[in-house]
DNA sequence: ATCAGTATTGCTAAGCGTTTGCAATTAGAT
DNA sequence: ATCTAATTGCAAACGCTTAGCAATACTGAT
């Protein structure tokens, strides 16, 4: 059986999954938040928190937890990495398969259970090392 | 040339860094404030702050920028991983070789140059899935 | 041992990103 | 068209961390 979860498509939330699809630039809530106010005025930034949160519980878009930096978006759920520009902070993706085999031996190492991993490279983007 | 630093070694520094090479627990600021607090009831948490930030970067300790969550501090600096429980938030080291030839992938992939890589694990610790 | 100069402290207030409480609004089922 | 719970906008609170500042105390030089 399946919980119900009554969810309503409001303007707000299909515009805020419209634009998140538009970028692969995995914006933060805030930059979100202006995107969506210019087809929006009227929106609030908890309205786009709020949403940002109920959709990444539910699976349709990601949330990145970037370390020691604001939280980001992805309209890609597909499992995929990220690496962060240390100059600018801008995040790509990065595409390659996920190496689970760490995960057994993290597993055996440390004795925890359900073991999952997430990888996250930094280092200079091709904009900024141009640049200096 | 190297830098001149000026650095002085209060006592507050001292017994901070005592106090962090005594555990394995990886405590935040504030549970390493609790922990100094027993020998320097006077001390203020802006002092620990303050120093753990320059202490880390100095790299005399490490500072572990855990996703979505409190910092973390480390007197072990050398390399290593760590694991996050689910559950209860501890972190505990992960005795592996760190895998590095997975940052070369990333940087031909990405082309973003000075590639490097943090992995975080997660799961649940072995206290949380006896009593989970 | 004393001194001077500045790194560091304790206190407090501010910062930042994010969450929450609440009355008003509105999607969507009947 | 009506009803009701999900959602909104606004504002205020939150948790962790940093910053401003006058008072203190290391430390290298005298
Ligand atoms: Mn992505
Ligand atoms: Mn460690
Ligand atoms: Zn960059
Ligand atoms: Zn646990």
């Amino acid at each position: 059986m399946h919980t119900q979860l009554n969810r309503r498509m409001t303007k707000q939330r299909h515009i805020i999954i419209e634009e998140l699809r538009k970028v692969t630039s995995h914006p933060t809530a805030d930059q979100l938040y202006e995107m969506v106010r210019k087809r929006l005025p009227r929106i609030s930034l908890s309205t786009v928190y709020r949403n940002l949160e109920t959709l990444s519980a539910e699976g349709m878009i990601l949330r990145l937890d970037v370390a020691g930096a604001q939280k980001r978006f992805d309209a890609t759920v597909e499992n995929h990495y990220h690496i962060r520009c240390n100059h600018c902070g801008r995040v790509d993706d990065v595409h390659m398969e996920p190496i689970n085999e760490i995960e057994e031996i993290a597993r055996r190492r440390s004795k925890y259970q359900s073991v999952s991993h997430s990888i996250e490279f930094s280092g200079i983007c091709p904009d900024c090392f141009g640049r200096g």
